[in-house]
DNA sequence: TTAAATTTAGAACAAATGTACTAATTCTAA
DNA sequence: TTAGAATTAGTACATTTGTTCTAAATTTAA
């Protein structure tokens, strides 16, 4: 593996470890067995690690989202969905994790996600319309509430791991189990009711 | 005002404008024109002022649901006090802002945090099942979906500054105004039906 | 083989930051 | 009024951190 990649690598784990206001170039460095000169080399600045940490991630995202737009969706896809997006954020938690901070620091990541937000939440209100069409959701529920449950589930799909570092603590699996059920519950009631007996085995994974 | 107290407040503003992480004890000092030597015979160590700041969040946290715990909790209760829950949140934001982090480097934090987190899902889970036996709440609903709805709550109760921060970035009134109604629109499909038209009537305000 | 490019190590520098220390000033209570 | 206590200012020090610089080592390509 090139050094580049490496220092990529090592600063995630450090990262997702013990949250990247306490890892310094220089940790990166010593973990690795090589100099702050020659980290330095590969990247000018220690947010350059970070950003390039995010990249990987957004574009992964990215990838996720056309797929979604270009697939017919129906329940069973979106649990894939969730599965996926779960373990996108579990491997880069650090970022999840300090966020807002990051975001105020590198402002280009705050950008690329209000970019990635803004797409997914218009996506998954004409998934929910469609699903309405299709009788899979009820017929009877008001716009704006539709709208405000894709809000939630967003802010839900993207703060499970802070809930999870402050209270349960959960390990990766645990916690993608754990949390995977919180946020497919989140729409069981806007499910028609025969199809709430269907989805619940989905739970029982 | 006590110096003590005038050091306080200057924090919270500052942290709450920057960020923790941006703002030094000697910011503080400078703000309030007084020496970093003043402000350190005040509070030893920086850390102490944020500790200081969370107890005063984490003693009206306490109060509210301590209320919630004696009162008769029906659904006007309920938007009140997502109200003030919303209320206190807003004011102390940037703990929410970062809230691993300062959990991490105060482990006090943490622990604390967990207390009222326990606690107050337990009233929660009281006061849904409560809804059930009085009608408020439709009664064909499985416990653990119930049991995910709390923990649902409470993550949007608590990371929707972090959303608006990263998104919408809307001012004090907007944002308690919108996440507020994200926020209790997550119970509205539990609602007996007859009781969902007369909720309504909660939102438009 | 050898010259150029790339990579690496290690030292050094500057800025920031928490905090300790000392002396001066102000306040308080007898 | 005055002695002691509390508060304050200002300086200084140690540590951390990002980053730069130089020279050595290694790799690459002709």
């Amino acid at each position: 593996m090139k050094t580049k990649e490496k220092i990529l690598d090592c600063a995630l784990r450090l990262y997702n470890q013990d949250g990247p206001n306490k890892i310094t170039s220089r940790h990166i460095a010593t973990e690795l067995g090589i100099s702050p000169g020659n980290l330095h080399y590969h990247f000018k600045h220690t947010d350059d690690i970070i950003m390039n940490l995010f990249s990987q991630l957004s574009q992964s995202f990215d990838e996720l989202i056309l797929e979604l737009e270009e697939a017919k969706v129906d329940l069973n896809y979106l649990v894939q969905f969730a599965d996926q997006s779960f373990d996108l954020v579990y491997r880069y938690r650090f970022i999840f994790l300090s966020f807002v901070e990051l975001g105020r620091k590198i402002p280009a990541i705050q950008k690329k996600y209000q970019q990635i937000n803004t797409r997914r939440m218009h996506e998954f209100k004409l998934i929910f319309n469609n699903f309405q069409k299709e009788k899979i959701f009820k017929k009877n529920i008001p716009e704006d509430v539709i709208e405000m449950l894709v809000t939630q589930i967003f802010i839900v799909g993207d703060f499970w791991p802070s809930n999870n570092a402050l209270t349960l603590q959960l390990n990766q699996e645990a916690a993608k189990k754990h949390y995977a059920n919180v946020f497919l519950n989140m729409f069981y009631l806007y499910l028609e009711t025969p199809i709430q007996a269907e989805y619940s085995s989905y739970m029982m994974r």
